[in-house]
DNA sequence: CAGGACAGGGAAAAATTTATCCCTGTCCTG
DNA sequence: CAGGACAGGGATAAATTTTTCCCTGTCCTG
């Protein structure tokens, strides 16, 4: 992997939550995981438009973390089925946190954005 | 700003809340405002490691997306202050629940991190 | 044997974010 | 006037993440 450069500050709990779920695609692959898709092939098979190169990177970062763990079954040919840890298991309700707000409110972050250009500003018109 | 080449996934709740919070500095700066460090030039003392020009390109992403809003004050000299607006309040208690997440794994995520490459598994030494 | 599913990763490019340097103004105080 | 606080941004480089391309194996089935 990529040697870091500048350190990242590992005493601050919402840099350690981003650190672990803010990855591109990291929270899809967490969510089949718990889904039961726990195979990589069946992750791929999933996320089609993501490369599978990435998607395993991504694996290997949350098994780094310990967020999920490898279980190698020694069969022939080898099965790999991923799980999620007890600590991926607490992370779970903080994603369904994260993704309530964003459903929520995506329609204004998106509009806001969309609108930023214009000149148009969504917030003070919802105020009235 | 830069114009992205690959569109993003704006109908993904979580897409969209990392997005919003998943800058590298955004979510201390959400935290500057609401306790009361509103003024740019008061938020990049507070934040002396990072450059004030980063501080100020997210200050404006979040303004952009609805998060903050800028009060400018007709006086001389002009003087600005950030404040939340209500869907940046209410994103507040996501931030917690991330930030106590962290907290509360922070140190088991840190030494499976830095024993990744020693061969142990932290995950299984806890399990005994 | 040919082909495909399966698990995995090296090398390098592209995209994106973050950082550095330095500049433009206004105003206030000594 | 000199210097500093203040708000803001252009140009460019550096760091990091994401992507693409392609290769290594094993095994199973037709």
């Amino acid at each position: 992997m990529y040697q870091k450069k500048i350190p990242e500050l590992l005493d601050c709990g919402l840099a350690v939550a981003i650190k672990v779920i803010g990855g591109k695609w990291k929270a899809w692959i967490i969510d089949c995981i718990r889904r039961g898709v726990s195979r990589p092939s069946a992750i791929h098979r999933e996320m089609q438009a993501v490369n599978p190169r990435i998607i395993n990177l991504h694996l290997k970062e949350l098994e780094e973390v310990g967020i999920i763990y490898k279980e190698i079954f020694a069969e022939v040919p080898a099965r790999v089925e991923y799980r999620l840890t007890p600590v991926g298991e607490s992370l779970l309700p903080v994603i369904d946190v994260m993704e309530q707000w964003g459903n929520a409110h995506k329609d204004y972050i998106n509009r806001n954005h969309a609108d930023y250009a214009s000149g148009n500003c969504q917030f003070l018109q919802e105020a009235n």
